[in-house]
DNA sequence: TATTGTTATACTCTATAACTATA
DNA sequence: TATAGTTATAGAGTATAACAATA
């Protein structure tokens, strides 16, 4: 469409409006959308997105060592002691110590643990389905494939974590 | 493919596996990652991402009352102060008073500002190339018509925010 | 009395370092 | 000495409320 030489085919200068409407800002914009959606889904069950995952990988491994749990979110032990204090005093998860190595403490749900899980976690499943309410089928696996590819491009370290975390707004 | 009557259709238990391969998650984590790249952009200047976007308005605009910054950024006119401060330290930006209205205050870019936000606005531009550095031009073109069917499927709220921050993780 | 901008304060989430106890 | 977990502290970022100046 530009028949000969623009100066070079570098960028131009943009203005902000112009970088507000670039993928980059907007995927950014909509991944915050979601994360509040997200994070108001797990508060209506009395959680944090953070304790939502805690109680999520505790659903799924049957139960983990809380330094095996510090390392699969990548975060510092002291974090956990935080995220789970509040969570075993409402009874929703129990710390029991390791006999064979009695430094280490063994954290599972409980039964009420696992039903809050369970409601939370359709509470999850139906923001997401609000959230993708405007795409139809095809758009939705479209937007998987995208995102999928995008991951898959983007440094190895990005691709297990869970990291939607960050203050409300 | 299921031929009869499963329970009702309703969406399955999942695992919180499951919840972390689903699309809203995976938005939100993505949107996290386009953050930091950004933010990492706008550091490598000598910026905030909000400062880069107080810097874009005041481009854009060609200087805007700091009461109108506010309104248009969504945030405390308090915020703004502290957002504004280290630029004017810097000389990035210049206060200057209405004559017309001595409450208000006429906030625009120096000189030396505009070369910040064309500095700045060049590593956002490459930040997002190399963010989506592993799409083609016509899975890029996807992903951004798929980004404005979301955003425009949203609450009208959502559409000309720019909200990107939260501390770094 | 309402509006503009400022200061002072508090809150949330996260990160770091020092400490206890077990090995 | 090294590891698991805890406590205490500090930091970044944002929000809220009280205030001064001007209209």
């Amino acid at each position: 469409m530009s028949p000969r030489s623009d100066p070079p085919p570098r960028a131009a200068a943009r203005t902000f409006e112009e970088h507000a409407d670039g993928p980059a800002l907007q995927l950014a914009i909509l991944g915050q959308v979601a994360t509040n959606r997200l994070r108001a889904a797990h508060a209506a069950h009395g959680l944090t997105s953070r304790q939502f995952q805690v109680l999520g990988l505790l659903h799924d491994h049957g139960g983990l060592a809380q330094s095996d749990l510090a390392r699969i979110m990548d975060t510092a032990p002291s974090m956990l002691v935080t995220l789970l204090n509040p969570l075993e005093a409402e009874g929703l998860v129990e710390r029991r110590r390791d006999p064979a190595d009695r430094r280490r403490h063994f954290v599972a749900l409980t039964k009420a643990g696992e039903m809050r899980f369970m409601s939370a976690s359709q509470a999850h499943a139906a923001a997401e389905e609000e959230l993708f309410a405007s795409l139809d089928d095809r758009q939705r696996e479209q937007l998987r494939e995208l995102l999928r590819a995008l991951r898959d491009g983007l440094a190895p370290k990005a691709q297990g974590a869970c990291r939607t975390e960050g203050p409300a707004r």
